[in-house]
DNA sequence: CGATAATGATACCATGCTTGTATCAATATT
DNA sequence: AATATTGATACAAGCATGGTATCATTATCG
C-alpha cells in the first residue's frame, strides 16, 4: 500500500530531482511543501527520516535546505518505500518472518507469496526517480 | 498486505475445501475455529461477510453449519481478498481512483502502478483453493 | 412442544497506525 | 544581532484492526 508518507516522500524526491536537473544546489522544505502541496510540519518529519536513510542531505541556517544525496538514477521507489517503513513493502508476515506462521510446513501459500513479493520488489526497484522527472 | 481477516478467511475456506474433498456437507463455525486456531466470535463475523460475498453458504439450526458455495477450483485468493476489503487488494489510490491524484496528468507513476497492480491481481487470481488442499 | 445447537444482527471496546500540529533548540548566513 | 533555516521531541485527533458480548432467529430431535 502506498501511504501518504510514501506519496509525500516521492513528491519531495521528485522536486529535488527536478532541482538537480536544473543545477540548483538546494531548496528549502517550505518551498517544496508549497510547490508539492504537502503540509509543512509533516514534510519536516519526512525530511528527517530521508536524511537518516541517506537518500537526501540537509544544511541548516539561512540559505540552507535539502538536496538529493544520490543521483536520481540511483534512487528507486523501492528505496523510498523501505525508508518509510517495511510495512510499505511487505505483503505479509508469511514472507518476512516465516516463523510467525505456525503451520508453515503445511502451507503451500508461502511459496506463492514469496513469488509475488519478489516480482513487486523487482518492479519497484526498477522504477527510478530519473525516469519520472 | 495480508491482514488477519484475510488470513483467517483463507484458513476457513481451506477447512471447507478439505471437507468438500472428503464429501462432508457442512461443518460448524465452532469446529473450524478450534481446528484452525481462530477466535470464534471473530470467525463468526468473517463467515457472515463470506456468505454475503457468495463464497460460502450457511444453514442455521441444529446440524447446520457452513460449506463452500463454489467448487474449490473456482475460488481464488483474489476472491477472498476482495471480499475482505478493497484495501487488501489495491496498492494505491492512484490506480483505483485516478481523480484522487491532483497531478495525474503529470504523473508517470500511475502507469507503473497499474502494471504492478495488474501483475499482482493476475497472480492472486491464479492461486486457487484447490491447489492448496 | 421444548430443549438444543447452530447462525444472524448489532453494538461495543482496546490498541496501534496514520496524519497531522506545536514548541523550542541549534546553526548558518547576512 | 537578526533572520532563515533544519533538529528534536512531544502531543493529538481519526480511523483501521482485532477481538468480545449480547440477544434474536431458526432448524433439528426427542
Amino acid at each position: 500500500m502506498i501511504t501518504r508518507e510514501t506519496d509525500y516522500s516521492m513528491r519531495l524526491v521528485l522536486a529535488l530531482a527536478d532541482r538537480h536537473k536544473k543545477g540548483i544546489s538546494s531548496v528549502s522544505s517550505a518551498e517544496v511543501a508549497a510547490e508539492m502541496d504537502i503540509p509543512y510540519r509533516f514534510l519536516r518529519k519526512l525530511v528527517k527520516r530521508l536524511v537518516v536513510g541517506g537518500l537526501i542531505e540537509s544544511r541548516r541556517g539561512k540559505g540552507g535546505g535539502v538536496a538529493l544525496a544520490q543521483d536520481p538514477h540511483d534512487i528507486s521507489l523501492y528505496d523510498i518505500m523501505k525508508i518509510m517503513g517495511p510495512r510499505g513493502v511487505e505483503l505479509s508476515l508469511c514472507t518476512s518472518d516465516p516463523k510467525s506462521c505456525t503451520r508453515s510446513a503445511l502451507c503451500k501459500m508461502q511459496h506463492e507469496f514469496s513469488g509475488i513479493q519478489a516480482e513487486v520488489d523487482k518492479r519497484l526497484k526498477r522504477l527510478r526517480m530519473s525516469d519520472l522527472v
